[in-house]
DNA sequence: ATCTAGATGACCT
DNA sequence: GGTCATCTAGATG
């Protein structure tokens, strides 16, 4: 399946509706030749200096420089000494927004990924924002880079749109620092059958 | 299945 | 100097 990248119009709008929207979506990375290929399956929306859990709560800074900037680029940050986190930038110039990409769905590439994540099983490969960007070998280097462009790195195409009845939203994870309203915003957003994985009848 | 603690460095106050 | 949009291994039912 040939595709685009999703242009600059699909990231134009509320993160809050651009993370509904990119449930489904196709993340595209190209790394040393090959093509690895995950389905989105676990999204969060972060937008303004008003929300709490945004880190443009803190103003315009170096590290939050590139929320404020146009939208479809990626933000790509540092944490926890030793986990990378994917975002990509939303909304209109000045207005600092993004989208977390949290979990992935391997598609293509599954040996490059299975040998970035040797010795974890296959469930767990991209099912949470660091483990996705480890799999996927998505890094700082990688901070600012325009997604829809054709860079020939990383980037997001159309897929399988998801319906509303499979899709679960709630709160955000990781971010019980928060005051309300921002703690119980359900800017998260998930496919149901990746909810959870209980298997009880 | 659920909990806990440790890793480890950039970031903001 | 404390906090962090996390992950993993290890212990316990």
């Amino acid at each position: 399946m040939q595709s685009k990248p999703l242009d600059v119009e699909f990231y134009s709008i509320p993160a809050n509706a651009v993370a509904r929207s990119l449930l489904g979506m196709r993340l595209v990375r190209i790394l040393e030749g090959a093509r690895l290929v995950g389905r989105i399956t676990e999204t969060e929306a972060y937008r303004g200096e008003e929300d709490l859990a945004c880190h443009a709560r803190a103003g315009r800074t170096a590290r939050t420089a590139v929320m404020y900037g146009p939208p479809g680029r990626a933000y790509i940050y540092f944490t926890y000494g030793m986990h990378w986190m994917l975002n990509v930038v939303c909304e209109g110039l000045d207005f600092p927004a993004a989208v977390l990409v949290r979990a992935v769905e391997p598609v293509e590439g599954l040996e490059q990924i299975a040998q970035r994540r040797a010795g974890v099983p296959p469930r767990s490969w991209t099912d949470g924002p660091a483990k996705l960007c480890r799999a996927f070998g998505i890094d700082g280097s990688l901070n600012e880079l325009d997604l829809t462009a054709d860079n020939g790195r990383l980037w997001i195409e159309a897929g399988q749109p998801v319906s509303d009845e499979n899709v679960v939203s709630g709160p955000r994870v990781g971010i019980g620092y928060a005051a309300e309203p921002w703690l119980s915003m359900p800017w998260r957003f998930q496919i149901r059958e990746n909810e959870g994985h209980r298997s009880d009848g």
